[in-house]
Formats: C-alpha cells, structure tokens, sequence
DNA sequence: CGGCCGATCCACT
DNA sequence: GTGGATCGGCCGA
C-alpha cells in the first residue's frame, strides 16, 4: 500500500492520469470517519482547449480558480444545485486539466456509506455515478481545494487522498468512451475521455 | 440585479 | 422513458 504523492499528480498527460487512476483506492476521513472506494470509471477533462471543461479558453472564476492550482489538489462543484462533483487536478500550476470520478466499487465503510445515502444495501451500482461517489464518501463542495497529496495529521478536519494497494488494471479491461452531459462541447463532445474497468 | 442553466439522480409512468 | 428537484455560478444589462 502506498500513498499516491505529489508526482502521480504532476503527470503531464491528463488521459493517462485517467486510466491509472482506476484500480486506485479513493479514501475520505470525515469527522474521524474513515471511508474508501475503488475508483471505477473517470473522465479527463483537457485543460484550455477542451470545450467541455469549465477551464476552457483559459476561463478564470471564483468557483474553477482551483482548476489552476497544482496537481493533486481537490477541485469540487456543485452540480444541479443537488450534487457535489469530486475531481482531481492534474499537471503543474496554472495548467487547469482535471480527471472527475465518475465511479467507485465500495470498500471501507460501508455501513457509513449506506447512512450516507438512506440505502439498506450496497449494490454494484451504488457508487456509480459522480454525485453518488461524493454522496458515500461524505465529500461536499466546501472540501474544494484540499490537498490531496500532503495530509493533515489532525483527526478530525476533512482528509481527501488516494492509495495505491497494488490492484493493476490490464489496458485491455479499460473501456474507452465519450464523456457524459456534455453535448455542448461540439466535436469534444466526441472525445473517448471516459474511462471504465470493462 | 435578474434570469438561466448545469460534467445528476431518482421517483414515477 | 421522462420530468422535477434545487441552488450556486455565470453572464448580460
């Protein structure tokens, strides 16, 4: 087991971020609540030229102004007014590319998860979903911005980070397709950014 | 300041 | 398959 740190982040390619970032253990501490997941499925999100992310045309607003930190840092939104969507900035600064977590298999936690969510029972499909991801894991919009890579050792303020616990994904297991909700993005729109275990 | 709308989810038909 | 929920962010006036 180990701590994804600073480097994995710093990767400048986003779409390979994307697909190593499946098989990886997604792990939040809430109020000393220990939950995790196994990332499942992800979307890269391309940086200035990409027209379907919120950093596109090298746009800078209160809200994605975190999009342009350094990798490894938490980037958080509210979707619909209802859904907290949960990605992770990648490359050096001022470079705003950013992988959403579109999926996750429940692992650590799961009573606190199905509190989470007013279910009785986790099911496969319980974490697919980026709303439903952020719903189990406890993490909300407020939580933009943590650092990913360095910890706080306090206990009881909100931890956000990813372990490798040596799961590889074979290339062939990954699916490749386009990404979600995004049809205002024009011909990115077509893009295979979506990335799924097969 | 007002109005529109979204990287979604779920209940209901 | 469809539509309602729900509200912060973004843009135009």
């Amino acid at each position: 087991m180990s701590i994804l740190t600073r480097e994995f982040y710093l990767c400048p390619d986003v779409v390979q971020v994307a697909m190593d970032l499946l098989g990886k253990h997604l792990v939040t501490r809430m109020d000393g609540i220990i939950t995790s997941g196994i990332i499942c499925e992800t979307e890269a999100y391309a940086g200035v030229s990409d027209r379907a992310s919120h950093a596109y045309g090298g746009r800078r607003t209160a809200r994605t102004e975190v999009m342009y930190a350094i990798g490894g840092t938490a980037y958080v939104y509210l979707c619909y007014g209802v859904h907290s969507l949960f990605n992770i900035v990648t490359n050096e600064a001022d470079i705003p590319h950013a992988v959403l977590i579109r999926g996750i298999m429940p692992a650590e936690g799961q009573a606190h998860m199905l509190r989470r969510s007013g279910k009785e029972r986790i099911t496969k499909d319980s974490g697919v979903g980026p709303g439903k991801v952020s719903k189990l894991l406890g993490i909300h919009y407020s939580h933009s911005g943590l650092d990913l890579a360095v910890l706080s050792d306090k206990m009881d303020t909100p931890g956000i980070w990813l372990e490798d616990r040596d799961i590889h994904i074979n290339r062939k297991n990954i699916l490749m397709l386009p990404r979600v909700g995004v049809d205002y993005a024009g011909e990115d729109a077509l893009l295979p950014y979506r990335f799924k275990i097969g």
